[in-house]
DNA sequence: TCCTTCATGAGAGTTGACTCTCACGAAGAG
DNA sequence: CTCTTCGTGAGAGTCAACTCTCATGAAGGA
């Protein structure tokens, strides 16, 4: 009975290393690296994308812990733009999985549904000192252009399509998540 | 010699009529619906991105003539409010090609990096008539803003992320990118 | 007319994502 | 100390994205 925990666990951890690594993440790749066989690989996970979904679990802090450097801060503006720091490096740091997640479900929008809410987690997280300031519906408005805005999408499209540099890239969503606060907010 | 024009426009055609129907693109699938062998197919297009990347080439119109009905705008926010409008519009129709090309690239930049610049065109036209009100880098971070938000990417993530219907996925994104140009602008 | 060039099809092969079946070996149950 | 259950591995099979080779048939040139 702990042998599955421990065959689970050995799956999980070869998705870590592979994607510490930036090596391509397959579910072959995977397997080998676990020492199991690809067929009990997808015993544990009926697919790539449920696999990375449930490796990616619990790699992230908190929101509140995440976003404790500006915890003593009301500044949505301010938080958010830390929030969206936070986030986009966590992608990059994981680059070569986010990727493949993202490829994995583009054509499976059943199975995107399921990924995980880290962005939704930190922008409510980010905005919660200041949520009341503003009306429920633009604070859903503002939910919806900062979920497209804080999201590796984004990023891949500054870093892909734009030709930013890695570190730019992020720099310039961040700009992004900020205006996108500001102007919610009425700030100039 | 017609012969390799023929065999050509029949492959794209069959593209065209895939995504129109909203079947999903395989190279089998448009091998079958061009009567060619799937052979033939790969030694005109070396891969599915760039098949469906020249397919997609020359459905579009000429910015200039897409923005038409705000031509004699020059407030840049309608401009750029209708130029997202028409650039997911045109994403929506051919979903299923768009999915397949960002699901076939994303693993691969390089690739990507070939990715049309329809985006980039429409964005640039409904700038142009205030181009001059900013300076340059501000010119260039809100292109750079705009170019994540009026994109396939930013649609599908507020589909399949967010759950929102198609058109209201549209109008989020289109609301997004008025909101930058707003901001970039100095309106309230 | 003969011959070369060329467009194409057929088919095999590889890799990754999966699915399924079969059988082995270890561990717990009686 | 058997008997069953369980976790696994091995291997075959399908489909899509490709890659390569070989053969055929049609078109154009000499």
């Amino acid at each position: 009975m702990n042998q599955k925990a421990r065959t689970r666990t050995a799956i999980v951890r070869a998705v870590h290393e592979l994607a510490r690594s930036g090596a391509e993440i397959t579910m072959p790749s995977v397997a080998k690296a676990a020492l199991v066989s690809e067929a009990t690989a997808y015993r544990y996970f009926p697919d790539l994308v449920t696999l990375l979904l449930e490796a990616d679990d619990g790699t992230w802090p908190d929101p509140a812990v995440a976003l404790a450097p500006v915890a003593d801060s009301t500044d949505p503006v301010e938080r958010m733009g830390f929030a969206a720091k936070v986030l986009l490096d966590g992608v990059l740091a994981n680059e070569s999985a986010v990727r493949a997640m993202i490829a994995g479900s583009i054509t499976r929008p059943e199975v995107a549904a399921r990924r995980p809410g880290h962005r939704f987690g930190l922008i409510d997280a980010a905005l919660a000192p200041a949520a009341d300031r503003l009306d429920p519906a633009g604070l859903a408005r503002l939910r919806r252009d900062l979920a497209v805005v804080v999201g590796a999408e984004a990023l891949f499209t500054l870093t892909d399509l734009c030709g930013l540099g890695r570190q730019d890239a992020v720099e310039s969503a961040v700009h992004t998540a900020r205006t996108l606060t500001g102007a919610a907010f009425g700030d100039r």
